[in-house]
DNA sequence: CAACATCCCTGACATTTGTCACGGTCGCCT
DNA sequence: AGGCGACCGTGACAAATGTCAGGGATGTTG
């Protein structure tokens, strides 16, 4: 071991889930946490203020998506490593986050004793992901979706009507029909919001 | 201060998180967490084991939710505070833990230094509740919605067409569309999808 | 260039959905 | 008993939804 600690940058949008974190990572010696963060688009600017070695973001977070801010750190930050945490074990998350440039991938069901162990891996340079959702992802691939598919289904969410998404989109509601029909036949589903289920689950939205 | 520290269950589907909140609640000298669970149905034999002061269970967990679990302990060990904790707002959820038997209800965006605090003064037997949400339970009031109108609207979650929904609650088509037709006008919606949604964010579901 | 694939868009059609008016049963309360 | 409210069911109608065949624009590949 060395004897300079590993600087660890937290981000994630529940205060008390932050709070715990630290507290769970400043009992190991060898890790320091030096920069708490609520929203996705101050992640940024408190790795360039901080300098941190990992940075730990969670996907669900307003002001921009872990995604989008692993993607801006590994750009802004280059030095400075990505560990995903994420509630949802979603295939398209891990794909997506990896393809932004994080170093590894875990879920919050993972048991605690292991946070550390990952954040010193992905330090040391490695990948660490779950296997099961690994595999998963293999098997799920790449969202079937079209973009406007993509953005149609992403505005049928809050359960509006046709009329309601064409206004959103700004597309013809014959349009908008033929998108959902065309999603609703690749997630194999016989419904609109059963097809908004489906993509979401995967992280296709 | 008492020299005997107040003993705490913890119980929370994440077992990253569950962890996370042991290491913070250790922070503290006079809090001792004696169990952890993961699912509801495992709350009441971890608490006649161990016999808790508090019990901090999480609303959202398999194997019944946190309410059960609250109703369930309030009933078989008297002695043991509750204190819920939920990722989500739900105005119904904090009126039904209430009505269960819970002495606090914290939702995960409260800074991580009050979490102790609440759980001395729910052992102390008074009540914790975030106030900005009990006034919003005030003005959202209980759940309009009659209990086939729930039954129906619960099983609408997954997006199924209204013959799988009448199959599902054992109804004649026509009456679940009633019963959805109700549920729309009650929510002020104009779509199955969109009643879904409000009932689930009011915590009437 | 021609063939091809992909996406976006339109309009017409059959099905599903949401609404309404109505009758009937059951349990509860005055 | 009578009134009341919640629940279940029917039938019919208008509106929204899902499906289909096809046209146009664009980019890619042989």
């Amino acid at each position: 071991m060395t004897d300079t600690p590993i600087r660890v940058l937290l981000a994630d949008d529940q205060a008390l889930v932050r709070g715990a974190l630290a507290a769970l990572l400043s009992l190991e010696p060898d890790l320091e946490v030096v920069a708490e963060v609520g929203r996705g688009d101050e992640v940024v600017e408190a790795a360039r203020r901080t300098g941190p070695d990992v940075a730990l973001v969670d996907v669900e977070m307003p002001g921009g998506d872990g995604i989008a801010a692993t993607a801006a750190l590994a750009d802004a930050v280059p030095g400075c490593r990505v560990l995903v945490v994420t509630t949802f074990g979603r295939p398209g998350y891990l794909r997506r986050a990896m393809e932004a440039g994080a170093s590894g991938f875990v879920v919050k069901d993972t048991p605690a004793r292991q946070l550390a162990e990952a954040v010193r891996r992905v330090h040391a340079g490695l990948r660490v992901v779950d296997p099961s959702l690994a595999a998963e992802t293999l098997v799920a691939g790449r969202s079937p979706l079209t973009a406007r598919e993509t953005d149609v289904l992403r505005a049928a969410r809050d359960g509006g009507t046709v009329a309601d998404l064409a206004a959103v989109v700004h597309l013809s509601e014959g349009t908008v029909r033929n998108h959902l029909s065309a999603a609703i036949g690749k997630t194999g589903s016989r419904t609109r919001a059963e097809a908004v289920r489906i993509a979401e689950q995967n992280g296709w939205l």
